[in-house]
RNA sequence: GCCCGUGUAGUUCAGUGGUAGAACGGCUCAUUCGUAAUGAGCAAGUCGCCGGUUCAAAUCCGGCCGCGGGCUCCA
């Protein structure tokens, strides 16, 4: 069912008993949201904790009393009479420019809304309120701050309880607190927020990503390259970065009297660099050149989050430089290669977004007209349904991005591919065509996984750390169950090691313990060692979160193994 | 950046003005064990930083820094 009327009704719920508890409060806005409900409040006080208690149980009141909703029209000017002590509705009436509005009204309860809303109040069985937060009135920083209360509600109780263990769910997919767990990554707010420390395990896996995606590229007509990770500011300020990117910049290095420097926010400009250090032919066309570079954006210190956000990060970058009449199938080949990724990774649903021309762009009309008309051809030759942005494209260039769902349905962008006329003028970068004249080419900037770091957080909240074989950072771990067991374990560990990454578990303890460390540490396979695996010469394995598997031969284990990492089994 | 919350041992957290605590982890010893925690002992802290109030501050007040949620969903 569609829940956006039963959430919109049970915010004028809340709003309803927050007016009875804090009858000086103002009424901001409370639409649905994608999941749920919020309404924004004005108050002097913040809510508390306590507070949310009680609007709950004022709320269930409101319910059992079962008032009708009624939607009732009035004229600009009743309107006005009716929100007199209401100034934030009054500023949204203000805004209307039909003379009618219209109100839904629930007991005493009377909002400025154009609805639609349930019958009644008694129609919302069960609902929670989830949190207490501030936001500015209109999402403008120099308005008041609000007050806002999000909720959730659901017409069963089961529902209702699904969500709320969901939300549960996805705390403990957090990689933030898996990374800490399983001794990923950390970051040392001390020394650098927003930077990120690689520990040995999230470097293991960071060097098999960089492997795979070094020979994918190079296997699809890429070529690697390298480029610094400063440069002196000249090079922004023709880029035009100084300007139009100078909020997200660190501060300049001045490295001797008069040479300023920069740190990277963004690899194109090297890439063009080693472009213009010679003439280009038409013949050397189409050009990629792909790097995993690192670049440092100051980003504000509120918005930091985990891996998902941070200063500094490696974008899996790539630049294509061709022609308008290359252009169609260049995209096409992106968005085999993107496929190709994200199915590697175990991420098979998507959404695709075209972003058309925004109010202010660079170009004729014409070419982004071309190159809008490439995208959507490409689009349709894949057979791939596309939603549009209208206007969301950047300044340079029109768009396309791939959002990808994880395992519990969220959505993640990480894929963009993004056309730019802007770049290739700035930089003047020319090739001689089969006549002999200066052309223009066009530039792709591409990103498949977008950036290392995020990719690696969504990736532990999609597996939940469980790591698939291929990604694991120790794959096997054998555990012998008496020290006597130890020296046939470790020659096992030996032999094991020339094909995967393996540990022996020495310490002094039961099996037991070793195998609840190893499974909470969601090592992919155990094997147990102990006399009667000796004696046979057969290796107890156990799968985790599965158990035993069986006793299997040495051979038919590496067998196994290796198939599981080759086909990237999930 | 702004609003609210928050910062105590490696980790998770208790501690409302009077000698800094627990569990897990770590170390040592004992135990040699068959599919999710063997037992005992030991070590471990500038209570985020700076300042103020007080005879006395982890605790109260102010500033700074960090972290968490939100500020994007608009009658």
């Amino acid at each position: 069912m569609d829940y956006k009327k039963y959430w919109h009704t049970t915010s004028h719920i809340m709003a309803q008993a927050v007016k009875r508890l804090f009858p000086e409060v103002k009424l901001g806005t409370g639409p649905a949201i994608e999941k749920g409900f919020y309404y924004d409040f004005y108050k002097k006080e913040p809510f508390t904790p306590e507070d949310l208690i009680k609007i709950e149980d004022e709320m269930k009141k409101i319910i059992k009393e079962n008032y009708k909703i009624e939607r009732i029209e009035k004229n600009k000017q009743q309107a006005k009479e009716i929100l007199k002590n209401e100034p934030f509705k009054i500023e949204i009436l203000d805004e209307i420019k039909d003379e009618k509005v219209t109100f839904y009204q629930q007991g005493e309860f009377i909002d400025l809304c154009e609805g639609p809303h349930l019958y009644s109040t008694g129609e919302v069985k069960f609902f929670k309120l989830l949190s207490i937060s501030s936001s500015y009135w209109r999402g403008d920083e120099n308005r008041e701050s609000m007050q806002r209360i999000y909720g959730i509600s659901f017409e069963t109780k089961d529902e209702l309880e699904n969500y709320l263990k969901y939300m549960e769910e996805s705390k403990e997919r957090d990689h933030r607190i898996l990374g800490k767990k399983l001794d990923l990554f950390s970051i040392n707010p001390d020394y650098g927020p927003g930077l990120i420390f690689w520990h040995p395990k999230g470097a293991i896996i960071r060097k098999i990503i960089e492997d795979f995606w070094k020979d994918v590229h190079l296997k699809n007509g890429y070529e690697i390259v390298y480029t610094p990770h400063i440069a002196n500011i000249s090079l922004w300020e023709r880029s035009g970065h100084t300007s139009f990117y100078s909020d997200y910049l660190f501060p300049k290095m001045e490295i001797e009297e008069g040479k300023i420097y920069l740190l990277k926010p963004m690899n194109c400009p090297f890439h063009i660099q080693i472009y213009n250090s010679r003439l280009r032919s038409y013949r050397e066309l189409p050009i990629r050149w792909a790097e995993l570079g690192t670049v440092y954006r100051y980003e504000k210190p509120g918005v930091l989050h985990g891996l998902l956000r941070v200063r500094g990060f490696t974008q899996d970058d790539a630049h294509i430089f061709c022609t308008l009449e290359q252009l169609e199938q260049e995209i096409c080949k992106i968005i085999d290669l993107v496929y190709f990724f994200l199915k590697s990774f175990g991420f098979e649903d998507y959404r695709v977004f075209l972003s058309t021309r925004p109010e202010k762009f660079v170009g004729t009309v014409e070419s982004w007209e071309k190159a809008t008309s490439s995208l959507v051809n490409a689009l349709k030759s894949k057979n791939i349904n596309y939603e549009i942005d209208p206007g969301e494209g950047v300044f340079y260039g029109p768009k396309i991005d791939i959002k990808i769902k994880d395992c519990i349905d969220r959505e993640w962008q990480c894929s963009t591919i993004q056309i730019d006329f802007n770049i290739p003028e700035k930089f003047d970068l020319k090739y001689i065509d089969d006549n002999g004249n200066f052309k223009t080419p066009i530039m792709i900037h591409r990103a498949i996984l977008g950036s290392l770091e995020r990719f690696f957080g969504i990736l532990i909240e999609h597996y939940k750390g469980n790591f698939p074989l291929w990604l694991a950072p120790e794959q096997v771990r054998i555990l012998p169950i008496a020290d006597r067991h130890n020296q046939f374990s470790i020659d096992l560990r030996e032999k094991l090691k020339e094909h995967f990454r393996v540990e022996v578990d020495l310490r002094n303890e039961k099996i037991n313990k070793k195998i609840k460390d190893a499974e909470e540490e969601k090592i992919p396979y155990m094997i147990i060692i102990g006399d009667r695996e000796i004696r046979e010469n057969k290796l107890s394995l156990r799968k985790h979160r599965k158990g035993m598997l069986g006793e299997f031969s040495f051979n038919e284990i590496v067998e196994l193994f290796k198939n599981e990492i080759i086909s990237k089994k999930i």
